[in-house]
DNA sequence: TATAAACTCTGTATCAACTACAGACACAAG
DNA sequence: CTTGTGTCTGTAGTTGATACAGAGTTTATA
């Protein structure tokens, strides 16, 4: 009832989950952690979320969509928030994260590698050895 | 001194780690969650480490830089404990492994191209608009 | 030999980024 | 009016470590 009065855009927090893809429970924990204002209530408590939440944790999703930790997200934010942002400050953080993303793509491709190279000289049969051991783990119990 | 009595491969946990790689209270956590067996220790209580757990510990550093989880580490080393693993078994771990990489790969790669086209758009001047911000939060505050 | 520096011991707390639960209300549908 | 779902709070668990406090031990140096 109360979601009715004021808006026709107001949502209940398993609504917004929906809307958003994003766990309900995470809602409540991304406000805990400040990332997420204070949603006004219903006379019992209930949350009421309205539009600019839901383009808010949009953008949230989005830039976990993207790898950004919740830090950079904060720092994001923050950013936006300040509304005195620039774009030199925004490129500066997409950037530095771009090298990081970029620097854990070396590190899973040489993973990859490895273990290809490694799984290649399995037979994978039923017998009671294995090069992946022998070759990780020489002279194993 | 004690660590003299009995072998010239004993260790102390601060050994252990320099040989390894691994930090010592690391070391001392698989110890706790039973994926390194409980050493001897002195008359004082010190852990004395030996070969065997100098190459137990670098099979595990080996499948961690490889990206195995913990829980792929126990299944594994729980194989080669339980001295009756075949080919078959490890081949499906590690080729299960291998996809889990690859699908993160993937994903990273996916990132990257986003961020990449992202960066692009932006100019990384000293102006108070970003096109990264239009896209990602259309309608910020 | 004295003592200071470095190491190790234990248990507990912290981090990221959630997710899940228990127990109590609230509210909508049959 | 009852039943089922949604929501509320606070807290605990997850993964894989890492850091710390406060005490005891060992080693190196003066």
């Amino acid at each position: 009832m109360a979601l009715k009065a004021d808006s026709r855009s107001a949502m209940t927090r398993g609504q917004l989950a929906a809307q958003t893809d994003c766990n309900g429970e995470t809602i409540r924990y991304y406000e805990k952690i400040g990332l997420m204002p204070d949603p006004t209530r219903t006379a019992a408590g209930y949350r009421i979320y309205r539009e600019a939440h839901l383009r808010r944790l949009s953008f949230i999703m989005r830039l976990r969509a993207l790898g950004f930790t919740l830090k950079e997200v904060r720092s994001l934010l923050g950013l936006v928030d300040s509304d005195a942002y620039t774009c030199g400050e925004v490129h500066a953080i997409t950037t530095e994260h771009l090298a990081i993303v970029r620097q854990k793509l070396a590190d899973l491709k040489k993973m990859e590698r490895s273990l290809d190279k490694l799984a290649a000289k399995c037979t994978g049969d039923d017998v009671p050895a294995c090069p992946i051991i022998d070759d990780l783990y020489p002279g194993a119990a």
